[in-house]
RNA sequence: GGGCGCGUAGCUCAGCUGGUUAGAGCGCACGGUUCACAUCCGUGAGGUCACUGGUUCGAGUCCAGUCGUGCCCA
């Protein structure tokens, strides 16, 4: 079971849902024919933040904010844009080829995930795990609401460090600290230096009196001061800086919050109170500066916090909050990851996962929007009683029965609920069937980016409510970039769209050049080119079916009980059958283990090799000459009709469509390939495949010497062949040799012996065998020694570099005994090569 | 500052458990109306596997360091 990460339904989809759907649907495709009870579970994320500001900006074009239609209209205006968008999300996620089931697809705002985020809720609110607290948290002034620490972007931005002079209260001095955010020293409620800085002791435990406002704050010492920033001293504003909250609590400092929610000054910031944070910072400056209190400026790059929605920097502001108590709940997601029990592919990313759940802080639930899940917790005004509820609704205290009662006003982050997901996609906290059966999943299959978001929390979401994490594995996928490597953004212009190639190139085309590209957690990069290519394998895939559908028409061809082709007896088949069937036989098994590995990139990488240079290159090719009007084999069409059927089978969950109608046009066993059976194990001859490689190579040798000789490509050409230990290849397949390297049957003489060259001809030394191609007339004697030459010397060197391993005592006394075999093969061969080039050579004079 | 990748042919990338002469696609050169396919076929050129050192009988592959580059976290 695999539960695809809900798009969100306010994008479009890209080339990375493109990816993230070739990849999971290959592997429930693969599943699926493996006859495993393969579920996907599709929907689609409501993204509380996205999704309210997608209508915001839709309601301004109308001069409407929220607030004119009030809360519940505005819902209701949300909910009409989501039906609108979703269809087509579906509409997408079909055209990519995704085999999910449909009747199961969910949006996570429907009732049945709603409610399991009450009742998880209630759950854990009843346990103490969800508490509400006034915290310093990250505020987005534009989208006026909390976030999460992961919704914060940090960027590095050019700024200035500003040097400011505070003064002793008591006159004795001054200290100078340095600060990126000036406008807060109206906040600033003591100066901190580190206890062991000689420069500072003696001014530990007086007071400064802070310029402008003339309040008067002490001077502490905190381990957590870097002596070595600025002038070792900082000030300190509790209210306005992660860092100044925690040395604020453990002083027991004052905090003042100059700000309001609005990215304004409030009353605390006295004479600048109104002013945006920028005007702020700028008027403080100035008054600073008149009143001598600004010691210099310098150009300064540093890391600001920025919304990750709307890209406004963030503020840390002290707010009441609700929040996730995280230390119960990652200790066992991080033991299921410790142990083994969930693995992440590729590995590395595991320790991102450990070190990110390691150092987890509580997380900040609470949203001030109206789009998402309202939050459970009612408040009663008459008693003061404040609970949690699994309804949806709720009329009456439980307390004092007044009516008098309200909810919270705020949603909960977007990933509350996505963490559910895994389990409440399939009916929790009802016991259905659906959940017994399918629960837990097996791959989790996404991006990088959202270990944290996502994983992390289904995780331990998963084993909080159901006992058990929600998959065993969890795949993460690179990042489609464009072919400068380049990030695709619709600011940047480069965006491939998925659909538009789909509809140039084909869905399959598309699919096979983004899980070719790279391996797992590899990002990669997107052109048309690739996509063009694997266009052509799919039209190449298309013509080797019409060529074979040609080939059996009319024909006979055994299947198995199910109806499935079979192989032919052995004692018919040619020696090409029998090549051609133990590649098979190699690539199904290899193709098998590279999808269990999760390594698909390889398993396509092999089936594009094996089905394009192994069947059609050659073994279509070979069989040509046994399909001649009157002399037609069975056992080629047989072997055509098997191999071809059998490698579509292995190729489907790649490129689902082509070979789905293709394979329809084949004798086949069962009503569609997406149900047909993967590929098991067969027959395989390696001996007789290793002489048709051996034939496959003289043809390539021959073929070399005619394109170098500039024979005419159709010229039927004479030989002589001493085959020397390849008799049988070449007497099992000269018909084959004779249609492959244009040699001519009445013209072509095998003779035994020790081999002499017939006068003019070219030679050519191939595994023990020799070749003559009597091209009189045609050759170049200077160039037929200086090629002889050449290739004795590449023996030569074949030789030198075998022995010199095999002289290596230990070598030979370490190395396997397979390994030490091969090279005496190696050596063995290069003698008798450069033998018999040797005497070809003197031949020449 | 901490962590993790990447660096292999002109370009984009494979290379699984260390084992013959490191592969593919695109591009390039030459040739091609062979009755599946020019979205094709045949042949070929092109590599100091970033660098240095180590482990090993043997290193593109494992280890350490250096350089370049990218990402994540703080």
């Amino acid at each position: 079971m695999i539960v695809m990460p809900p798009p969100n339904v306010t994008g479009e989809l890209h080339m990375g849902h493109a990816l993230f759907t070739t990849v999971e649907d290959i592997l429930i495709r693969y599943k699926r024919m493996q006859g495993h009870p393969a579920l996907w579970l599709p929907g689609a994320d409501h993204a509380g933040i996205a999704g309210q500001w997608v209508v915001e900006k839709e309601l301004a074009r109308e001069g409407l904010t929220r607030h004119d239609l009030g809360r519940e209209q505005f819902v209701a205006r949300v909910w009409d844009w989501m039906e609108r968008y979703q269809g087509r999300i579906q509409d997408q996620l079909r055209a990519l080829g995704a085999s999910c089931d449909w009747s199961r697809y969910r949006f996570t705002m429907d009732p049945g995930p709603a409610r399991a985020v009450r009742v998880a809720f209630k759950q854990l609110y009843d346990e103490g795990l969800i508490y509400r607290g006034e915290r310093l948290i990250s505020w987005c002034p534009r989208c006026m609401t909390a976030l999460s620490d992961l919704e914060v972007i940090h960027k590095d931005i050019d700024s200035s460090l500003w040097r400011l002079r505070y003064p002793l209260a008591d006159g004795s001095g001054s200290m100078e600290v340095a600060t990126t955010r000036p406008e807060t020293m109206l906040g600033d409620t003591a100066v901190a230096v580190h206890p062991d800085d000689e420069r500072y002791s003696g001014m530990i435990g007086k007071e400064i009196e802070l310029p402008i406002m003339g309040r008067r704050i002490p001077v502490i010492a905190d381990d957590s001061v870097d002596p070595a920033f600025g002038s070792g001293a900082v000030k300190v504003t509790p209210a306005h800086d992660p860092n100044d909250f925690e040395l604020g609590r453990r002083h027991g400092l004052t905090f003042i919050t100059v700000m309001n929610q609005d990215g304004t000054m409030n009353g605390e910031a006295g004479p600048f109170a109104g002013q945006t944070i920028s005007d702020a910072r700028r008027n403080v400056v100035e008054r600073l500066d008149a009143d001598g209190a600004l010691v210099s400026v310098e150009p300064y790059r540093h890391s600001v916090g920025t919304c990750e929605r709307c890209e406004t920097v963030v503020e840390p502001l002290i707010s009441r909050q609700w929040f996730v108590s995280m230390k119960p709940l990652a200790e066992p997601a991080l033991e299921v990851v410790r142990d083994g029990t969930v693995t992440f592919v590729p590995e590395r990313f595991t320790g991102v996962y450990l070190n990110w759940m390691e150092n987890i802080h509580d997380w900040c639930i609470s949203r001030q929007l109206w789009w998402g899940h309202r939050i459970p917790v009612w408040y009663c005004h008459s008693c003061e009683k404040q609970w949690s509820s699994e309804e949806e609704t709720q009329t009456t205290c439980p307390e004092c029965r007044s009516n008098d009662i309200f909810q919270d006003e705020d949603v909960l982050d977007t990933w509350f609920s996505s963490g559910l997901w895994p389990f409440s996609m399939l009916g929790w906290p009802d016991k259905t069937d659906d959940l017994e059966r399918y629960y837990p999943g097996s791959v989790l299959e996404t991006g990088a980016e959202i270990i944290f978001f996502w994983v992390a929390r289904m995780i331990f979401f998963g084993l909080k409510f159901m006992g058990e994490a929600p998959y065993h594995t969890v795949y993460i996928h690179g990042t489609v970039r464009d072919s400068k490597g380049d990030r695709m953004s619709k600011t940047k212009g480069n965006v491939l769209d998925p659909l538009t190639i789909t509809s140039q190139y084909g869905t399959d085309a598309l699919r096979f050049a983004l899980i070719t590209a790279s391996g797992p957690g590899t990002d990669l990069k997107m052109s048309i080119d690739r996509v063009e290519s694997n266009r052509n394998f799919a039209n190449k895939l298309f013509n080797a079916t019409r060529f074979v559908l040609n080939a059996i028409d009319g024909a006979n061809i055994a299947v198995d009980s199910s109806g499935a082709p079979l192989q032919p007896d052995a004692d018919k088949m040619a020696l090409a059958d029998k090549w051609i069937v133990t590649r098979l036989e190699a690539t199904t098994s290899d193709v098998t283990r590279m999808i269990d590995q999760y390594q698909l990139h390889e398993a396509g990488r092999q089936l594009y090799e094996f089905l394009w240079s192994e069947f059609c290159d050659w073994y279509i090719e070979a069989a040509k000459v046994r399909l001649r009007e009157g002399e037609i084999d069975p056992a080629a069409q047989q072997t055509l009709a098997y191999v071809l059927e059998r490698g579509l089978r292995l190729l489907h969950p790649f490129m689902p469509f082509v070979t789905e109608e293709l394979w329809q046009q084949l004798p086949h066993a069962g009503d569609a390939l997406i149900v047909a059976d993967w590929p098991g194990e067969l027959n395989a001859y390696a001996d007789d495949a290793a002489r048709f490689d051996a034939v496959k190579e003289a043809i390539r040798l021959v073929r070399n010497v005619r394109a170098e000789q500039q024979v005419e490509p159709a010229k039927r050409i004479p030989a002589v062949i001493y085959p020397g230990g390849l008799q049988t290849a070449f007497e099992d397949s000269i018909q084959e040799f004779h249609w492959l390297a244009r040699t001519d049957p009445d013209a072509v003489e095998m003779r035994a012996g020790a081999p002499v060259a017939p006068d003019g001809s070219v030679s050519i030394v191939t595994g023990g065998a020799s070749i003559f191609l009597p091209l009189a007339g045609l050759i170049d004697f200077e160039a037929e020694r200086g090629r002889l030459e050449k290739e004795i010397g590449e023996a030569e060197a074949e030789i030198e570099r075998a022995s010199a391993m095999l002289s290596n005592e230990s070598f030979v006394s370490r190395a396997p005994d397979n390994v030490v075999d091969v090279q005496r093969k190696r050596l063995s061969a290069g003698e008798e090569r450069l033998a018999l080039l040797e005497s070809r050579l003197s031949e020449l004079g």
